[in-house]
DNA sequence: TAGGCAGTCGTTTTT
DNA sequence: CGACTGCCTA
């Protein structure tokens, strides 16, 4: 039976109440997550509610395998068979996987990334509009918006305003027909399609309330209208829901994250019970106290007190910098001398920053002090060349109808395939209405090409074709193998690549992507689940691997991560570096004055901090090449100043901190002359 | 068609 | 300052 007796008497109360809807106010490291996996146990141990029937729902891969990891402690492997924890999106997926039909999908459906989403709509807005381009990153933006508030193209034609809202309808429209044309989701449809799909067909939603009969949702402050829909879809009339949410740590408005939606909860479910936690277990008196202070300058829907019983801890301190590189020197260097003084690891630092830009300044001076460190974000795995073309094929492979799939590695390596030709192949196949794969073979391209070319194309399709019955046949790790080699990727990322190490690290990337496929299906076939190639392909591009991070959490490294990334994370010591006006809160965010959720991403930072807090910024920074001085940010300025230590604010001379410095550079080369 | 070169342009946050 | 585009030549 699961033992409830650790958590606290609120905590408590919410992991067994189970008589209707139930809202967790969880403030920052209160145990939400504690709450949440217990109340799973709890479900299926003491209330006889089959593991089966049971789905939580986060925003991160991380938080989702961190949730399931803690649950099979709690029950034991069997208890927990069955048990749904994904994000959101992995669950749109497996919606749409299993209502392919009705949904107008093809099996082997792609998921496009926002860089082939983007590639289209320039391509629409080119055709339509004859656009050259410069309003592609607002349209875009604007679909997804659109997307995100449960707008289809009809509608959103309906009700566009001004010329621009009816260009954008349009662009929407023909896009997503596109999209069905590839037989191809974007990220937005992962959750828009299940959600219509629940509006317009009974059956399909009965049988997944059948499915799902209790459902708890993690950072309910995230959701977007789409994601709400689907919840209040799949609750219907029932009682089965908790949400846990933070109406102060939401930061995705911009991705169409609605926080009222906390509020809108009461008005939904009239009988809703409203729990807070409001204890928390992580940070120190005076960072906990800090965090309040500067939240407390954002009005509130609902009002919460976070205390903590430790004790005070050490002084909040704030750190004047020269200008960028001595910030990251300074950062750099305090957390050698820390670990050698306290003794403590390098993971147990954090430095985290506002736009992932800047993290190159840190990364450099770690690299020359030779420590170790962990990119969170950022130029992300599935963000690299190779990875992106390796998953091209991948993606092709299971669905031939992925044009944008082709247009990425027709050429890549070389095929002698440029532009030219590919435009006449896409002019052949819109007229005969195929894909641009399957138009490679067909008798008719004689017409419009040379030989030669219609030769190149002929060769390519007729071995793609011959990869992927192997694929399906045979083994299909096999036959990725068998691709990759020949294409001879390994050599063109040779003559690509600058140094051959770096093309060494860069097979070494596409070689774990492979083992990914393979790990992916062999597992699947050990749980008797019956995954193939195609729901590999589908959870990588969500990023749905477990493996890369493992693996890494082992490693003894600094972490480097973005605000945004930082949620949920916790660190012994924080640095949070470029607190500067125009940075921190951002120029951008300053203009749309979006001061508050500014805040909100300070508070999550602070909240970050367990033991330690330190905020730095720069007098001077290097932008586009040149040196502008800086306005440090006004959010050090809502810090209770009573905590906080400013070193270098009144005009210490630079002078005295370049002489300060040096003496930490001179007795850190002493220390590590004697080890 | 590919590869090199020179001018351009610009940096929020992400499933 | 550096990444990226697009032009120009072999």
């Amino acid at each position: 039976m699961v033992d409830l007796s650790q958590l606290n008497p609120r905590q408590h109360e919410a992991a067994k109440y189970i008589d209707g809807p139930l809202l967790v106010l969880a403030g920052a490291g209160s145990g939400k997550t504690s709450v949440i996996t217990r109340k799973i146990a709890y479900l299926i141990d003491a209330c006889g509610i089959k593991a089966h029937h049971i789905a939580a729902v986060t925003f991160t891969n991380k938080a989702a395998r961190e949730m399931k990891e803690r649950v099979n402690a709690l029950v034991g492997k069997g208890g927990a068979k069955g048990l749904t924890v994904s994000t959101f999106h992995n669950l749109g997926l497996n919606i749409i996987r299993h209502e392919l039909k009705t949904a107008g999908y093809k099996s082997g459906f792609s998921i496009l990334d926002q860089d082939d989403c983007k590639n289209i709509i320039r391509d629409v807005m080119h055709r339509e509009h004859g656009d050259d381009g410069d309003m592609i990153e607002l349209v875009q933006n604007s679909i997804s918006n659109l997307k995100n508030d449960l707008i289809t193209p009809e509608h959103a034609l309906q009700v566009a305003q001004s010329p621009q809202e009816m260009m954008i309808a349009q662009t929407y429209a023909v896009y997503q027909r596109m999209l069905k044309a590839y037989n191809a989701v974007d990220f937005d449809d992962l959750i828009l399609v299940p959600t219509l799909l629940f509006r317009d067909h009974a059956d399909v939603l009965a049988r997944w309330q059948k499915k799902i009969r209790y459902l708890l949702v993690d950072e309910y402050q995230d959701t977007n209208t789409s994601q709400y829909e689907l919840v209040k879809f799949l609750v219907g009339q029932r009682s089965g829901l908790t949400v846990v949410g933070d109406d102060d740590q939401s930061i995705y408005a911009w991705r169409g994250a609605r926080p009222e939606n906390l509020a809108l909860l009461k008005k939904d479910f009239p009988t809703l019970k409203l729990i807070k936690l409001e204890q928390n277990y992580r940070s120190t008196g005076l960072i906990l106290h800090a965090a309040n202070h500067v939240i407390d300058n954002n009005p509130h829907e609902f009002e919460k007190k976070l205390w903590s019983d430790k004790g005070y801890g050490d002084p909040i301190r704030i750190l004047k910098c020269r200008n960028d590189e001595a910030e990251a020197e300074r950062v750099a260097t305090e957390i050698i001398e820390r670990r050698m003084r306290y003794g403590c690891s390098y993971r147990d630092f954090a430095v985290l920053y506002r736009g992932n830009h800047q993290s190159r300044a840190i990364e450099m001076k770690l690299q020359s002090f030779q420590v170790p460190y962990k990119l969170s974000g950022g130029q992300s795995f599935f963000g690299r060349n190779e990875i992106k073309d390796i998953m091209g094929y991948l993606r092709l492979l299971i669905n031939p109808s992925d044009d944008a799939a082709f247009l990425r590695i027709i050429n890549t390596p070389r095929r002698e395939i440029g532009p030219t030709t590919i435009e006449k192949l896409s002019e052949y196949a819109a007229m005969r209405g195929t894909s641009l794969m399957s138009a490679t073979t067909e008798m008719g391209l004689e017409q419009v090409l040379m030989p030669k070319a219609v030769d190149r194309l002929r060769r390519f399709g007729q071995w793609l074709e011959g990869i992927t019955r192997n694929a399906y046949t045979d083994d299909p790790v096999a036959a990725i193998k068998e691709l990759i080699n020949d294409i001879d990727y390994e050599g063109w990322l040779l003559q690509n690549s600058g140094t051959p190490h770096q093309a060494e690290r860069r097979m070494k990337n596409v070689w774990f992507l492979v083992d990914s496929v393979a790990k992916m299906i062999d597992k699947a076939e050990e749980v008797g689940d019956e995954v193939t190639i195609e729901d590999a392909v589908g959870k990588l591009v969500l990023r749905d691997m477990l493996e890369q991070q493992e693996q890494e959490d082992e490693n003894d490294q600094v972490q480097l991560l973005t605000l945004h990334a930082s949620k949920g994370l916790e660190y012994p010591h924080v640095y949070i570096i470029g607190m500067e006006e125009e940075l921190m809160p951002h120029r951008n965010s300053i203009e749309a004055n979006t001061i508050e959720e500014e805040r909100r991403l300070m508070y999550v930072g602070i909240t970050r901090a367990k033991r330690t807090l330190s905020l730095t910024y720069a007098a001077k920074r290097r932008q586009y090449g040149e040196t502008a001085s800086t306005t440090h940010s006004r959010f050090l300025d809502e810090l209770p100043q009573k905590d906080v230590e400013w070193e270098g604010k009144t005009e210490t001379s630079a002078e005295e901190q370049k002489q300060r410095g040096q003496e930490t550079l001179n007795s850190l080369k002493g220390m590590l002359a004697d080890f």
